[in-house]
RNA sequence: GCCCGGGUGGCGAAAUUGGUAGACGCAAGGGACUUAAAAUCCCUCGGUAGCAAUACCGUGCCGGUUCGAGUCCGGCCCCGGGCACCA
């Protein structure tokens, strides 16, 4: 690596750098009590087949995060891996006839060799694969060990049942209430189905969330409405000559005395029995069948009913009160059962407004407002009337003397409910990680013996037209013995939901090779996780697992610490420009961006676009990289066009992480000239000796001086941006502003020159991270052949080199702009008034005004108050 | 439908704790260099008026708090993410 190159070249630059850092194994590391640790890590990718453009955002922030705080100094890990399991093996097993195992090997294959052109600085002896048995096995052992804790349970849940292909499908194969590939309207169906108690642990996961202070407010809000912790009551209900009852949960037994129906779930085992007797009724809960498994479809579908013929009785007042089966009442969700208040919630009334129910109000706002139950329901709390011995109570109140109540007649009491649902983990599918249980007709479930583990799943498979799980159809995979007994039983041929995997990959890492062990001590010198990268569409479901699954392996002694991610940053999606042209039929047909120019008029809007052989095409503004819209951009082939640096600089300069970014190569186009035009003033400063400045700076004149201290503030700007704010854009752009200062600073004395050299090392050093092979050679070139970039420390800001002498200071009238002053830096409160009052333009606003009031903002402005 | 974000020039964005709205970059226009092109360098660049100094308007819409609001509060509109079997 001694020859310097004298043009920028990134094909033959960023192969060299690669092979510098693999062959010494420069991110290779091992536990160090020594040095602080640091584990940065990026959510692993799913190998469909090609890197896209999210997966080169999300891995260049995590390396840029890596990169910095290893010039911190810090011991840093960041790994990576393949979430191998799931879906779209299975459809490409499908339409190319060749079996999952295989085409995700050769995925991963390629995918690894993009990523490494990519230039990331991962330690790659410590990568896995979650669909190879050393790694499932201990999933299925842990699964087991939750089993016997009592973690695990088996009960029926409902799926999306395709009727002619008689497979389960997917909500994504659902596509407009039918079966992608059938076509056939899909139906609920019940399944027994194996279950996490999540939660058990619901109390903690909420809390927990207060500790997360590293975490966006965001997630943190979103993770807690998932969990939705509510303090209700439960109650019963009795039945009108029946002697079982009807529980119910509600937060606002307040509003107890305006119940003027119930509501039913169709899969109620109290209105299966009325239907037997009742064809219209039988009818109707077939109807409640034909509906996708999917709380967006279910709270926007037509809400319907049917009165059952059955009567509840109310627990205080003894009243009859008709219960109804109801669309929107889910089984699955507490008792399937709820009491409806149509005066005082809005689902409640416009099914009862639709049914003609009765509605009673029986709370009044505590101020005089209007309200008019025939308009809408009223849902705020106030004062209780129509409400017998509760009368003239308050919401609060009432809800108390009502909870008590109901507690002294045993018919209810206090209780916590939680939105959150128990972890549904039974997946119909073939590739997935098999659960390790085993059916005897004497014996019941019973796990698989440690010794018997792994389940391998065959790899050697060929899929139907139907789309069915293979291993269904093996007798060889599914016919076994009983482990407790030893009679033929059948093997489990459902597998683990594919976030079973996710839920501890990044444990994992810290002992890829143990053999012997889930987990050793080597987790807890890395965990918890310091930086967490990844998209936000994963905010709640893959993030809550993890935790959950974090805590579930510390409460088995193999891990100490409470939440696996101590600082989260979600990366936004990326974007970029769709065209299409209309079909006679009006069919929208989408055209590559990269087949497109752009026609824009003179001031430089786009006013229309044609593909590159003249036809019009129509631009249809931005949207997230996607096949159906056909505006991927291939990484592939930006590295081999720009280098993988060019495409690093883009993609943090274009947009801060978290928010999404818009693709443009006129944008990719730009890095590159900066890229360049760093490397070209870098070697023509060289070109006339490199300068030590080791010696320190003295008796410098004003524009060195001032210079200085521009890239001390800029260096200081640049630490909190990359350390704290995580906002790359502004630190790329102060080194560029800071590099424009430097090509119009033309001083070839001595002191200019040393200037420039310490600007241009801080430059290299501060763009290293993002631009980590173009900065690797720079720094040679900058004199430091001994030393590697990655090995040089983050630079020190000069408190001496940021003093200044005067400030310029904003004068306001009345809060606008109406001048600019000088002041000395130590200038006292009244010399500034002064000055700010002598400005010609400030005297214009103020001559004829009397000036009430002057407020001064240390280092930033005057304010005159004037009328 | 529910939960969570976002909306600033022609475009991506910046403004970090309520204190100069538009840093940095892209596109566009003009110029230098060149036989020419590319590359590079220099200038202009929110709108209106003005030779200019400067003035008025301007951060999705309506209202409020404040000496001062892109930033805080209330109400709306639009766009995006998630909604438990895509990952």
């Amino acid at each position: 690596m001694s020859d310097i190159q004298e043009q920028y070249n990134h094909k033959t630059l960023e192969p060299a750098v690669q092979s510098f850092w693999e062959s010494e194994k420069c991110f290779e590391v091992t536990e160090d009590p020594d040095k602080e640790k640091y584990y940065c890590l990026s959510m692993f990718p799913y190998p469909s087949g090609v890197l896209h453009m999210g997966h080169v955002r999300n891995y260049t922030i995590g390396d840029v995060i890596a990169r910095f705080q290893r010039m911190l100094g810090k011991n840093v890990l960041q790994p990576m891996g393949w979430d191998a399991f799931g879906l779209p093996a299975e459809n490409a097993a499908m339409k190319n006839n060749v079996p999952p195992a295989k085409w995700t090997d050769s995925n991963i294959d390629y995918m690894r060799t993009q990523l490494k052109s990519m230039g990331l600085g991962i330690d790659w002896s410590r990568e896995l694969a979650t669909c190879k048995p050393d790694y499932y096995r201990w999933e299925q052992w842990f699964f087991t060990q939750l089993y016997e804790k009592g973690l695990v349970y088996r009960k029926k849940s409902t799926v999306n049942w395709d009727p002619v292909d008689q497979t389960v499908l997917a909500n994504e194969q659902v596509v407009d209430g039918c079966g992608w590939r059938s076509g056939a309207p899909v139906e609920q169906r019940e399944i027994d189905q194996w279950f996490l108690k999540i939660t058990a642990y619901a109390d903690e996961l909420l809390d927990e969330l207060d500790k997360l202070p590293g975490w966006p407010q965001q997630v943190r809000t979103m993770q807690s409405n998932w969990i939705g912790r509510s303090e209700g009551v439960e109650l019963q209900f009795g039945l009108k000559g029946r002697s079982e009852n009807l529980t119910v949960f509600t937060t606002r037994p307040d509003t107890l005395m305006g119940v003027t129906y119930m509501g039913l779930a169709a899969q109620h085992p109290l209105v299966l029995e009325a239907a037997a007797k009742n064809a219209r009724l039988a009818d109707f809960v077939e109807e409640c069948k034909q509906t996708k498994v999917a709380e967006a479809d279910m709270a926007t579908m037509e809400k319907k009913g049917m009165a059952t013929g059955l009567y509840a009785i109310h627990p205080l007042t003894g009243q009859e009160i008709p219960v109804w089966v109801a669309n929107f009442v889910l089984m699955s969700y507490g008792s399937g059962a709820v009491m409806a208040v149509p005066g005082h919630d809005q689902r409640d009334w416009e099914f009862a407004r639709k049914y003609h129910l009765p509605v009673v109000q029986v709370i009044a706002p505590e101020n005089d407002a209007e309200i008019n139950l025939d308009e809408a329901a009223f849902t705020d709390k106030g004062m209780l009337i129509n409400s017998g011995a509760y009368d003239g109570m308050r919401s609060e109140d009432a809800f108390n003397a009502i909870a008590d109540d109901l507690g002294e007649r045993e018919k209810g009491r206090r209780q916590i409910n939680y939105r959150l649902r128990d972890w549904g983990v039974s997946r119909q599918r073939y590739w997935g990680c098999p659960i390790p249980i085993i059916y005897c007709d004497d014996c019941g479930a019973v796990p698989v013996p440690e010794q018997d583990l792994p389940v391998v799943l065959p790899e050697e498979v060929s899929f139907d037209e139907t789309g069915g799980s293979p291993i269904k159809k093996m007798p060889e995979f599914y016919e076994t013995e009983c482990p407790a007994c030893g009679k033929p039983a059948r093997r489990e041929t459902d597998t683990f939901d594919t976030f079973f995997e996710s839920s501890w990959y990044f444990a994992r890492y810290a002992c890829a090779d143990n053999d012997q062990a889930m987990l050793d001590e080597r987790a807890n010198y890395w965990l918890p996780v310091d930086q967490y990268v990844g998209g936000i569409e994963h905010a709640i479901l893959h993030l809550l697992y993890a935790r959950f699954f974090h805590k579930l392996m510390r409460d088995h002694g193999m891990l100490d610490s409470d939440e696996p991610f101590t600082n989260l940053l979600t990366q936004g999606m990326v974007l970029a420009d769709t065209f299409y042209h209309e079909d006679e039929a009006g069919g929208k047909h989408w055209h590559s961006p990269a087949d497109v120019d752009v026609v824009r008029d003179d001031k430089g809007r786009i006013t229309g676009a044609k593909l590159h052989d003249g036809r019009e095409v129509i631009p249809s503004g931005v949207s997230k990289m996607s096949k159906s819209k056909n505006n991927g951009v291939d990484p592939q082939q930006m590295i081999e066009k720009y280098g993988a640096d060019t495409l690093r600089l883009f993609s943090m300069f274009a947009a801060p992480p978290d928010q999404s970014m818009e693709w443009s190569d006129s944008g990719v186009e730009g890095a590159q000239r900066f890229l360049k035009r760093l490397w070209r003033q870098v070697h023509e400063h060289v070109a006339a000796g490199v300068v030590d400045i080791s010696g320190g700076f003295s008796g410098l004149e004003r524009p060195q001086r001032v210079l200085r201290r521009k890239l001390h503030q800029s260096l200081q700007k640049v630490t909190d941006d990359m350390n704290r704010r995580h906002t790359f854009n502004t630190a790329i752009a102060a080194n560029m502003e800071l590099l424009n200062d430097l090509a119009r600073f033309e001083d070839d004395s001595d002191a200019g020159r040393a200037v420039k050299q310490e600007a241009l090392e801080f430059i290299v050093l501060m763009l290293s991270p993002v631009a980590p092979h173009a900065c690797h050679a720079l720094w040679q070139a900058l004199g430091h052949t001994d030393q590697a970039v990655i090995d040089a420390g983050w630079p020190e800001v000069d408190e001496a080199a940021l003093v200044q002498n005067t400030l310029e200071l904003i004068v306001q009238v009345n809060g606008k702009v109406r001048g600019k002053v000088q002041v000395e830096a130590g200038a006292d409160d009244e010399t500034i008034k002064q000055t700010a009052l002598a400005n010609n333009n400030v005297q214009r606003f103020i001559a004829e005004a009397t000036v009430r009031k002057v407020i001064v903002v240390k280092g930033r402005l005057v304010n005159i108050v004037a009328n």
